[in-house]
DNA sequence: CGACATTTTGATGAAGATCAAACTGGGTGG
DNA sequence: CCACCCAGTTTGATCTTCATCAAAATGTCG
């Protein structure tokens, strides 16, 4: 159960495709290689297995190198003085933790495990190829976009259409990089962390999460969830998947 | 009252100095030589005056170059379709509009002004200088970090809360830039823009407000900021100004 | 099986929204 | 200089959404 522990006896060579869904989100933005491919799988230089709700970064850490997610969900957050928490993003596969860190050595903000995950260890001097320089420059502008639709969200809307809103969003970036199956997919969030997410309480949270499963919308149960009427859900919920920069046939509903 | 003709007008030469409040702001982060700054103002293309609650960008419009506050308050903010606003971001003097817009090639949300506003354009080649990339990639960490800090704002605090930290921030942003007097700052928004930027009824901005006012924290009246304790307002905001990254004297309360 | 986290349900309370109207104050034109 | 206008501010009354507190039900995993 201890974390260091886990970690060292998790960090065994995973298989070659552990950046396999990096690739798939990076080329949403721009096309890279094979020969690009390959020479990035060759520089990862350490892989770890972290249990769920951990930490695995805490705020001001260092961090020079560029953290991938192989699989797993995982969350940004903040905490209050107060003990209150901010969840400001949420890490699905082939993400990258945080841009940032490559050049100010640091995150400035908590990430901590939602389920297991797996993630990889990129150098910072593997980043400097073109493409993928550029690719990070936009996957970076891209988590700006998301920090912004989510001030629009808890800001503006109304619980149903904040979790509508947050459920679409997930929908359409796991779908991105291959992770969903049919109208289905994994979503190990517990109420609790959807409501330090949403800017609501759990007990909200469920009670909402129940109005949209008889509104015949989604069901979200054993941590999976089915969208029964995307259309819809997007209808009510205001979401319009633009902000995600995804290549076309993810990019219309 | 138009605005097009106004911006024609207006488009005359601005002295010199008309990137000073940029780079106070810049180098908080980076150092320029003189040189450098020379060439930069010498870069300038265009420079306008746009009138107050006018709108300068509307989404996805295309821009190229990187537009900068010379003097005035402006906002970005998106429209939702039921009419509400979300203001995601203020510009004071010294702010680049969108670092983003000088790849992407446009702005993905509105910009409009909240007082009468000069703006200078630096075209793209200009901004290609090492130390100047270099500022501007952390510039735009900073969006990000303000996004962040407002996602916060928005969803744990309270109204007393969210007012105080807003009013501390848009502070230590001016003072960074040399635009307080002591205590006291231009503020031009009114509490119907409050309300925008921090999801509060105007009418719910009004009275708080007062609570601030009564309670001497500071004072709020003819578009002028009066701050009457700022480390009692800070405190009670739970506002930790380490996020903006600014230099010694203003990091520090 | 038993401990523990998570979900569900109920009852009550509070923060802030909404609606409506009066008041203020600066700017404009006569 | 005054009358007027319009935007913004202030005040009051009422209503809604969501928070909080508490406890029961369900599920999970060693």
């Amino acid at each position: 159960m201890d974390g260091t522990a886990m970690r060292q006896q998790c960090a065994r060579a995973i298989a070659t495709g552990c950046l396999d869904r990096f690739f798939l989100r990076v080329e949403h933005l721009v096309s890279l290689s094979d020969a690009e491919r390959v020479a990035l799988v060759a520089t990862v230089t350490n892989t770890a297995c972290i249990p769920p709700h951990h930490e695995i970064i805490r705020q001001g850490e260092p961090a020079e190198a560029l953290r991938v997610m192989i699989s797993g969900f995982a969350c940004r957050y903040k905490m209050l003085p107060t003990g209150r928490r901010q969840i400001i993003g949420y890490l699905v596969p082939g993400d990258a933790f945080d841009v940032r860190a490559t050049v100010l050595g640091m995150i400035d903000h908590n990430i901590g495990t939602v389920s297991a995950c797996e993630t990889a260890s990129l150098p910072r001097h593997a980043l400097l190829d073109h493409g993928l320089r550029d690719a990070l420059r936009l996957l970076h502008f891209l988590d700006n976009a998301i920090t912004a639709e989510w001030l629009i969200n808890v800001g503006q809307r109304s619980a149903l259409e904040r979790i509508g809103h947050l459920l679409c969003e997930t929908f359409f970036r796991l779908r991105a990089v291959g992770l969903t199956d049919g109208n289905e997919c994994d979503f190990p969030l517990s109420q609790g962390e959807l409501a330090d997410t949403l800017a609501l309480s759990s007990v909200h949270v469920n009670r909402t999460l129940m109005e949209l499963r008889h509104g015949r919308l989604l069901t979200l149960r054993n941590r999976r969830l089915l969208i029964s009427d995307l259309p819809a859900l997007q209808d009510i919920s205001g979401f319009d998947p633009s902000y995600l920069q995804l290549r076309s046939p993810y990019q219309a509903s």
